[in-house]
DNA sequence: TATGAATGAGTATTCATTCAT
DNA sequence: TATGAATGAATACTCATTCAT
């Protein structure tokens, strides 16, 4: 067994990145449920037990990949946000960077969001209510001070920060259907598009 | 095996209907992937070569689930929009229509979306794919009409229909997550946050 | 279930001869271990059910089409050396008549070799250890007489029987492996091989 | 699974010529139509599954039986002839050697032959139908020169290969009805016989 | 650190048979 | 006389996991 030390090994940080790309792949080309421990591991050029070295399990190495992918997603809003404190800019920030980043890391994120729709835990719980972190704290965070200053309608702000993520999600969406889609028309009208239903102006 | 094209028999007809709404009851307690036969058969208290009897092969059933429920969900907008002919109008009774048979269907709204997302063919064609049909035909009718008109803001049709669409699935998304949501809040806002994105008033 | 009187109703003839031409048809066309009583019954535009209802089993209605096709290859070999008391003379009048019926009847022959050779009773063991009446009695006769008689050579009666069922039988392999097989050429040459094999000459 | 191409490890061969040998065993215990993996896998005292980790599929492994076994039949009789130029020596030869291989290895040669009539790729081709090598091309060379030489009666080249292998096949249906059956008398006779049938002297 | 070997539980599907009508 | 309905047993195959080395 590998050991849970402070720190890991040089080799096993690699075989761990190795494996994870080996599934996004994986989950790209044959599907979440096609995506067996031998297709993963044929990908990775790795004996399929060596999967279990490396990982708990199977399920282990999946809620990797769906950790993995959307810290980087978060990392890149967070960055993209950070020293700016007006609602409107942090907000316009916010979605292009969420959509740049949809739009770059396409592989991982049609895959990630495969996972996390399709997996179920042994016991039938959806990944999407494991998560621990809540990934829309910080879109919250930039809704709750817009319309608390005014400048964005008055509504609950569950409903805002859902149908605002609803919103930036077809990026998502369309990259999934179709892993060459050209997302730059729709880069340029999402932005104001979400504008207008918060009632800003973008200007 | 059960004889095709002339008519259906009473009896088949019902244990046809038994079946897919074992199916989304299924599907909605153990998740698509762990639906199996024995699973779906178990909870419709039958045999389960009998499933086999009623239906070609598994994938025929959900298949029928699927597009059972999106059937229906077309039914009511298109009942909604019958009639009216101001896109403004028409798109209200769109939304609205759209959001209330989710709210009243979501059990099976939720297991349909469920198998469309997670269910790949033989090939590994995701469904969304293979839909022959355009479930976005008629929303897409009335935006057109409605930019056309003017009283919609400029933007391309594909945009606007993904995003109005996107916006609307909010809905399925909250009772995906939890299966008891409570969509009047949603309800009370979903309307007017599409108007203002789409730059449209809804009085 | 059918009453096993003295003689079998009208209606019971033809439908049991039906269904057996739509075994020989079904076997011939899918081969014996894809000739379910479904494809059978299919064929013979019969419910499946109604097939138990002119035969105890499915097994029972593959008996009688080997029974069938065997009994009708038996007559023409029997009608075709009656009257012909000459060992030479009656050898060459079956052969012929062998060849000849496997010619007109090469369906039929076809499956029911297939049967004989593929199929097993329940207890495993093969249909030629079953078979009660020995096909091959006639030609046994037949070559007895002529080497009791010095016109064929010398040879223990079951390797000279055995032999010439071989020879015959190449026939039945050929319509086997190509139902539409030209079996003239094999007709011109297989009674002189024979007889040439036999010790006898054929003028 | 198992990878191909560079080299099979011991423990691999093994398994697989186990695997085949209790394939043999099975087929000829129950019949081909009976001999399901888990019959094959109980003989061999190994898991079902384990059949599947060494060969692809079933039909693998029964077209491995087939293989194995007419491969060992064809280099007997290839080796029996090595040397050996003259026709009616080539042909007693080959004769001998082909008998004398199918009394040796009757279990092998009686399973793989009921695997080759019975057995149907996926499409419904018999395996005959499907064979790449020609298994008598020798038997054929050995008959044309001799017919081209004039120590054979003049036949045409398809019928006499036919006949012969016929003949020669007798020995098969000998040990497939019993497997214990004494071949000896028709070992004694089958060369003689044959060398008639072809207008030929053995002396 | 890595893997080949092996397995048990689970998958959809096929099919001859039974039975009430 | 005939059948639609239903089933249980069997089928080949898949796969995550375990383990000795």
């Amino acid at each position: 067994m590998v050991v849970r030390g402070s720190s890991r090994s040089f080799i096993e940080t690699a075989r761990r990145r190795q494996l994870i790309e080996a599934a996004v792949v994986t989950v790209n080309e044959v599907g979440y449920h096609r995506a067996s421990l031998a297709e993963i591991a044929g990908r990775a050029r790795i004996a399929k037990s060596a999967v279990a070295y490396y990982f708990a399990s199977k399920e282990g190495l999946l809620l990797d990949v769906v950790q993995t992918v959307f810290a980087a997603l978060g990392e890149s809003v967070l960055t993209a946000v950070d020293g700016i404190d007006e609602p409107v800019a942090r907000l316009l920030a916010y979605a292009d960077a969420y959509v740049a980043h949809v739009d770059a890391e396409r592989q991982a994120i049609a895959a990630a969001v495969e996972i996390v729709v399709s997996h179920r835990t042994a016991d039938g719980t959806p990944l999407y209510l494991v998560e621990d972190e809540d990934d829309t704290a910080l879109l919250r965070s930039i809704l709750r001070a817009g319309i608390d200053q005014g400048v964005f309608v008055e509504m609950p702000l569950d409903v805002a920060t859902g149908l605002a993520e609803s919103v930036l999600d077809r990026a998502i969406t369309l990259v999934q259907r179709n892993s060459g889609a050209d997302l730059s028309v729709l880069r340029a009208h999402v932005v104001p598009f979400l504008f207008r239903a918060l009632g800003a102006t973008d200007d």
